[in-house]
DNA sequence: TGTAACTTTCAGAATTATTTGAAAGTTCAA
DNA sequence: TTGAACTTTCAAATAATTCTGAAAGTTACA
């Protein structure tokens, strides 16, 4: 295989993966660049290689800055921003779990206080069982967040290291 | 609140957060009316609760079904089908895992496979970069699925338990 | 068999998400 | 100030996904 196919197959299947991922297609597409590139590009690079508008790349180039995937880099002499990729995978996974959590998880359990607190009475068996369901999520997602917060906290190899550890 | 309101609320949310998570909005919907109704339902019923249409409702019902989320359960002396929603969020979750890593997480590392076994020379600063972040992702994944395999494969009580003792 | 009761399918319609590109905005050196 | 070099915005176009509903398929039993 050529560097160039090896090099678009990792960013189209980077790109679809980010689709299932709550993540769209080009800022996958664009973060996947960025990793594999050892310098910073420019957004007229960016543009280029995966054949995108000026807008389309702004917006992108925005988000992944705005999840801590990319940061910017700026050239003395150079008006351009060039951007450069977060490299390492653990700090990828965990800014993408970091916010999506906040984007996603929180405003759900933010609805199941609303509700819970507004006491729905166990009068019928329906509101028995909604009662209970809003229980369970909310004991599941507290721990699921204990434990994404010790995640994202840790250091990769500390984690990874215990963790298979423990299962043993 | 009146009980109405907030199973409207919870449904609607929880179809919310399926969009972000790679499912589809109404069959999200459709597993959290299954969740919170303590009877089984009919593909009718869920059609008039949810206000769609009989192709969509029997479509999204067979794709729960597929996933693990949603049983089927017929009534003797009854030609309708019935489905009724699993109730434990940790088998819930687990299914979600197991599904979505099949079709999501097996693709990608597949690709990283095929890519790194051609063996792309190591003779510019890009290959290098190239080949880095492959290695670099299937290391973090093969951790990542090692830990989804417990995770999966094990009890809540367990799970949770372990690793919060872990963690102090 | 015939047929009523139900489920599945799928082409086209509707909706939602993404992208474009041109115009407006910003910044900086002269 | 000015204007060149760049970035941002956003309305309209395009693309992707989802939904509808009617027709076709299936099943059970009289």
């Amino acid at each position: 295989m050529e560097w160039q196919e090896a090099k678009d197959k990792f960013i189209q299947n980077w790109g679809a993966l980010g689709t299932v991922w709550g993540i769209n297609r080009t800022m996958a597409q664009v973060h996947a660049l960025l990793m594999i590139s050892p310098k910073a590009l420019s957004a007229d690079e960016i543009m280029e290689e995966l054949q995108i508008s000026r807008g389309n790349a702004n917006i992108n180039i925005r988000s992944l800055i705005d999840w801590g995937l990319v940061y910017k880099e700026l050239k003395p002499g150079d008006r351009k921003e060039y951007f450069i990729g977060e490299k390492d995978m653990w700090v990828v996974v965990r800014q993408i779990i970091v916010h999506r959590k906040k984007r996603e998880l929180d405003p759900m359990l933010r609805v199941l206080d609303e509700i819970s607190n507004s006491k729905i009475p166990d009068n019928s068996e329906e509101s028995i069982a909604l009662n209970k369901t809003i229980r369970d999520i909310k004991l599941f997602s507290s721990k699921a967040d204990s434990i994404l917060d010790v995640l994202v906290k840790s250091d990769s190899n500390w984690f990874v290291g215990t963790f298979l550890k423990m299962i043993k």
